[in-house]
DNA sequence: ATCATGGATGACAGCGCTGTCATTCGTCAA
DNA sequence: TTGACGAATGACAGCGCTGTCATCCATGAT
């Protein structure tokens, strides 16, 4: 196989009958050249089978058309729906993505910052704001867009587009007490800071309710997942045998918690409450249907890619504005105790 | 805020007193640099906190450190489980990710193969053997290794990670059969090409049987859910009432068969077997726990990623190459039925 | 002492594109 | 008719790195 040489700007340029920059300038910005030009340029690139070298106009211009995304993991289902939404975000425009995974360590996030922004990218998207100070310096300095998604919070770098945690497990709590349950627990996995800012919304909420006793919280370091939900929650009933309601982490842990109460005859809702939290889609389906604090994991995603595209194309949001996607709350037969 | 010019090569070189060139060997291929040269390189690097610049590189030696990776959609979580094999497969490597997705349409999916391709990339992954024509052809002639992941088949185009749907479907309806069941159903969504051939596995084995005679099948082109699971369950005993067990395209079916089951009160497994594919780590935890078909999706990504590295190393595999990492039927009391 | 050898290093050019001017040409007001 | 102006286009250089070949020097064999 012979081999060929990839076609150029210049061979465009030769069977177009223009000069290169002309093509360049046909491709970057079409209307600063002439229809009649134009129309020859994109037959030649047709016929050629033209694509732009990447590599070429990053050197060239000093601007890459990929935007970073840092995220702790892939395999976490919240940040699947967070691609999605980048992805689709991302339809009909130029941009890529590179995609970086923290594990969860500060100092895998530093150096991802770093290795990105040496990219030149075109924006940033990171997870959370509880970025290392290292990398918090690196980001503010960045000359690009940069979006901190799934939380808003205080002292934003640049762009945000989240919720607030502590808020909406709160007000998941406030749930479990409006519907009657009294002693009610929290079990969380992966405490990453935004499950720790959730765990402080519960605790605010028994203390506010006078119930702040003891600390009804099971929590563990490993990785969320439906098994891991049916054995915290035989650790919670072990040691706190009158427990009558969980708030989960997440809805893994809500599914576990209910597949646990199943087999040991818990009925739910009378005897034990279920709450879970961003309302994945499974959780309308389950029986009995659980309630769950629903958030827009995929909007997070669309949204801070349409900030940067906004700001790419200068008409962007100033530096510090926040998106607050709410959440709701979505009560279901998981949580319809009927009240004493 | 001052216009700081990123540090490049020379000036790494200036400080380290030595050429540029030599700069780029050391952190190319240390071992033709000597060792005095090198410490004090590494030293200036440290320094100047240099990255390099990855476009230029990419410019001037027509390869780059990226590999791409061509799926049909991030939100499907067998997909997700194959990006965390992917990621870690990475570790201690300096490749990084582009990532582009299909939507499952065959011509996106040819031009995410043009565009990857035009970038050189150190190597390209893409999910499961049914490209066009067109696309196809674009593979065969890439200069870089070509990984198709998923599935097993006839007449790869470089190497090969996967398992045969077909035969792992087969086992699971077979399965169902040991089991004493009569009239079991397929139910399925999403209806890719790997879909297809389990499908295509289902009804074999039926016909192997002796139960050929209808054909029990609902399926659907729209993605899975869990709530799918419900409501495809609820056509096909609405059409099918003798049904006594499904065989599930996908673990999420197999959970809504689950609930909506729970919802009516048919008994589990004596009324109603179920199976799932893929074996999700929460079919273990259900109740009843599900019988499921494993796949290995994580190793999957692994392999794949560890295949394009052996390559890159001159050790790798010869074109053609194909890794079977099967597939394994897991019984749980889903499908206990007690055989009549 | 001489030369072949191989390891270490360097000079040069160029990868494909775009930023920054400069140039050309047609159009319109004076 | 003339000059000013803006739209369209082009020339040139250079982005930061690496492939290729050339050079240098210490070593050991002759």
């Amino acid at each position: 196989m012979e081999k060929t040489r990839k076609t150029t700007l210049s061979d465009v340029a030769a069977l177009a009958d223009v000069s290169p920059i002309t093509v360049s300038r046909a491709l970057r910005d079409p209307e600063k050249v002439s229809p009649d030009a134009r129309a020859r340029i994109t037959l030649a690139i047709a016929q050629l089978g033209y694509v732009p070298n990447p590599a070429a106009r990053a050197l060239a211009s000093g601007r890459t058309d990929v935007v970073g995304v840092i995220i702790p993991s892939v395999s976490n289902n919240v940040f699947a729906d967070v691609m999605r939404g980048i992805y689709d975000g991302l339809q009909d425009s130029p941009l890529g993505v590179q995609l970086g995974t923290t594990r969860y360590a500060p100092s895998t996030e530093e150096q991802l910052v770093r290795v990105f922004l040496s990219q030149q990218p075109a924006g940033l998207i990171v997870a959370g704001h509880d970025q290392s100070p290292g990398a918090r310096a690196l980001l503010e300095r960045a000359d690009c867009p940069v979006v901190q998604i799934m939380e808003v919070g205080p002292q934003p770098i640049d762009l945000v587009v989240g919720l607030s945690h502590y808020q909406a497990a709160r007000d998941g709590a406030q749930h479990l007490l409006d519907r009657g349950y009294r002693a009610p627990a929290f079990l969380g996995a992966q405490m990453d800071p935004r499950s720790q800012r959730r765990l402080a919304g519960f605790r605010d909420c028994l203390i506010a309710a006078g119930l702040g006793g003891d600390d009804p919280v099971v929590t563990t370091p490993e990785p969320s997942s439906v098994s891991l939900g049916c054995r915290l929650f035989a650790d919670l009933i072990a040691t706190r045998p009158q427990t009558d309601a969980v708030l989960c982490n997440n809805d893994d842990l809500a599914l576990g918690v209910l597949f646990e109460a199943q087999r040991r005859n818990i009925r739910i809702p009378d005897r034990l409450g279920i709450c879970g939290f961003n309302d994945h889609e499974m959780m309308s389906a389950a029986e009995p249907p659980l309630t769950s604090v629903a958030t827009d994991r995929y909007e997070m995603g669309r949204a801070a890619i349409l900030q940067i595209r906004d700001r790419l194309a200068g008409r962007g949001q100033p530096r510090g504005h926040a998106i607050d996607l709410g959440y709701r709350l979505v009560p279901r037969r998981s949580t319809a105790r009927v009240t004493a």
